[in-house]
DNA sequence: ATCTTTGTACTGACTGGTCAGTATAAAGAT
DNA sequence: ATCTTTATACTGACCAGTCAGTACAAAGAT
């Protein structure tokens, strides 16, 4: 979804020219959306409170998404495209090998930036109601690290008889994990150890 | 409905205490419970569904267990503890990789058998309000993991400076996403299949 | 033996609050 | 003109928790 469509406003007076501009209030709501629900989860979590976090009415969250349960949906559309695009664009590397290190730094790094959208994916990614959602994560974000894992196989870098799509949630269910733990837990840690402790378990017995 | 014909059974429970039908109360609840905040989540499942599926009043819901909360929490006292014994328990090999693939084995076979847990730990293990049941499972679940890690570490079997805290969570979150990708999606394929995906994972670049 | 009391386990109708969603009038924005 | 947002008020379903009462076994008491 997401049209980037930024409406050309004339011409200059760019910056956030569109004050009240739909998307703008699209973002203001889901960034007070995926905080809350990550704090209290979806259910416990009141479109009263969306919306006053957002500094919009309440009508409005109406008015744009129809219903509760249609601004969530948008919400994880939303944040799973990022998602796929920015595991997509850590996708690079002399080996594959190589490359799924990079793909884990890369989602290590969005969930950094993005902490309260882990902590909702990983509450609600296995709950049947979003089911398409979940469908979507699989085809664009877990076929990243598959592709790579296929990668992998085909020219030698690990056994060709693996499992890639079982090995592909268990790295980014891995790595989902630790992220989270990591902003949880020891915040103040750099990233690049976190990675460099993943990185070495995929590698195995390196002495 | 059902005048819980119980009753004295004579046999059934032993004599640790007359009336031993209290505990029996209080199992049929946590199964009732955990099958309906694995599928709803906590805060979208009401007492009512709770009391209702386990066969009991609402008023029982409430006579053992105070309230909601405290009911949820008696839940992740017990099955923490379950699932801590088992990890426990399959520690077991001659080298520390070969306890390490043991211990994943035994977690995969926890959540064959409790696999609406497994569903209830993941989306419920972050949030702030369980963080004593975050702490115990810590404490007697990953620590688990991070022993056996530490072993292998020590005896040269892998790098002795990794994190193994990290490396614990890191694993642990591994096999969870998979054991629940596992029955929402494959539920057929036999569980030694998934095991020796993992395992592979975690052994590196074998050909 | 029969009566009375006590403690434990359980019941289910009821209450008071909460919340998704609706309604509507008026104001901005383009 | 039309689209978007605001502010306020309202409705009705839903739900956690309460409470007066039932059931019943065991322990005195007479």
């Amino acid at each position: 979804m997401s049209e980037r469509s930024e409406r050309t406003n004339g011409h200059s007076s760019e910056r956030t020219a569109r004050r009240g501009s739909r998307q703008d209030t699209r973002l203001k709501v889901f960034r007070s959306a995926v905080e809350l629900i990550a704090e209290l989860g979806y259910a416990a979590t009141t479109v009263d409170a969306i919306a006053e976090r957002a500094g919009v009415a309440k009508g409005t969250v109406f008015y744009n998404f129809g219903s509760k349960e249609g601004l969530f949906e948008a919400l994880l559309e939303h944040s799973i495209s990022k998602l796929a695009e920015a595991l997509a664009a850590a996708d690079t590397g002399e080996s594959a090998l190589d490359a799924l290190d990079s793909v884990v730094l890369g989602q290590l790094r969005f969930f950094e930036e993005h902490g309260a959208f882990a902590r909702v994916l990983l509450a609600e990614m296995w709950r049947t109601a979003w089911q398409e959602a979940v469908a979507r994560l699989r085809r664009s974000a877990l076929s990243v690290y598959a592709n790579v894992l296929r990668r992998a196989a085909a020219n030698g870098e690990i056994r060709a008889d693996l499992d890639v799509e079982t090995a592909a949630t268990a790295v980014f269910g891995m790595v989902l994990t630790v992220a989270i733990e990591r902003r949880a837990l020891y915040p103040d840690r750099p990233i690049e150890r976190t990675h460099a402790t993943l990185a070495e378990l995929l590698h195995g017995r390196i002495k």
